[in-house]
DNA sequence: CGAGCGCTTGACCGGCGTCAACACCCGTGG
DNA sequence: CCACGGGTGTTGACGCCGGTCAAGCGCTCG
């Protein structure tokens, strides 16, 4: 299940020759006559993140909730209903989201017609897989400590390599596998020794002060 | 680097044909034309796994070692290098271990040519990603007693699933994360328990006797 | 038979979980 | 405009799980 807003106001295909970040997305090696291929269709898709960041949430064991991953714009959600028709896991917006949602019969037809759109595929494949086995080594190993501060650097504007983003406490405890009062305190121990800097009163943007001090 | 023996005594095409598990397997979907397309090169390739096992490291940030996956016979090795042309992980084999190369040319070639194949490549990305997303899931989760038991119900032996097999105890606390006492000591609590018996004297192989009392 | 390696077990201690109180932000309604 | 209440983040006290260090045991192999 996908419960993300889809931007209703962006639909057609017209829009994707014109996509802000269509050097990042499946779709930027589509020439004129590969789009039009593309047909609106309600089924099954697969989405690209354009704007946001979305949490990929599995159940574990024990019925608590495991956030496997986080997605931001330029990466793909839903990829592997392309190989089963399936989700494997639930997607769930962490601040508002767009997406781009692509059908599955389009990316069918097109990953076996469109040897751009193949080779384009096989990279997002590639490099949702390389994202999930760093996830798993950087972020859930060592001391509390540790983790929060590789989320930290993990978590740095693209734009603006200054600044990161936070979440809700429970979610971080839910992706570092540690408790939400843990989060809590070693962001603090990491302000107080001037490794980061609060940017806004909600305790989601801070500002990187001491790069050194994280990677450590 | 994929430093593992390959069995030089199995080498041409002609075995694939009647290869024990090639229902498991990439080639599972060629037929006798798709095998003419096979030809013996030295370059870089993708391996499928046919016996053994074989661990997927990388290095943290603190320098340790950090097992991010255990590949077990019908796994494929290397197919990050299919749209990167390298290897992102170490692959190093826990076991003896037999392995299928398969040049990297030949499956490009394939992979555009045979609709077959194709939809067995997918079907590899996706098992690849949701096993990497269920290792994080099931086995980097909760408490030390909980990781040791999900790993021995993971470890299961496909054809006796009464049997699971565990490896040196410092590898499988770099798989869950622990210190390898504290692997030692939830096996001897386990065992003590009536969850776990003992196979062989290396501590390698255990028979399930408890199977609910590992799930919880 | 002895050396060496890996597994086990024990004692101790620190980091993190647990439980609880408190502070702060924000929306709601008077 | 302020009072109130709920939700979320922070901080403190305390106990336990698991890390650390060390000793002992049982294989395996020379």
């Amino acid at each position: 299940m996908i419960p993300i807003k889809i931007d209703s106001a962006w639909k057609g295909t017209s829009d994707c020759r014109n996509c802000g970040i269509r050097d990042m997305v499946l779709f930027a090696d589509l020439n004129e006559q590969d789009f039009g291929e593309i047909q609106g269709e309600t089924a099954l898709g697969v989405f690209t993140l354009r704007k946001g960041m979305v949490k990929l949430v599995r159940a574990t064991a024990d019925g608590r909730e495991r956030i496997v991953r986080v997605l931001r714009p330029g990466d793909v959600i839903g990829l592997e209903a392309l190989a089963t028709a399936r989700y494997d896991s639930e997607a769930i917006p962490l601040v508002e989201a767009q997406v781009c949602r692509i059908p599955l019969a389009v990316l069918h037809h097109l990953s076996a017609n469109s040897p751009r759109l193949h080779k384009r595929l096989m990279q997002k494949w590639q490099q949702a897989l390389k994202d999930a086995d760093d996830w798993l080594a950087d972020l859930n190993f060592g001391s509390a400590r540790q983790r929060v501060a590789a989320l930290a650097l993990k978590m740095r504007d693209p734009d603006q390599p200054g600044i990161t983003s936070f979440f809700a406490r429970d979610d971080m405890g839910a992706m570092l596998d540690i408790k939400l009062e843990t989060v809590s305190r070693e962001i603090s121990a990491l302000v107080r020794d001037g490794a980061l800097k609060p940017c806004d009163k909600q305790g989601r943007r801070y500002e990187i002060t001491n790069e050194a001090l994280l990677m450590r």
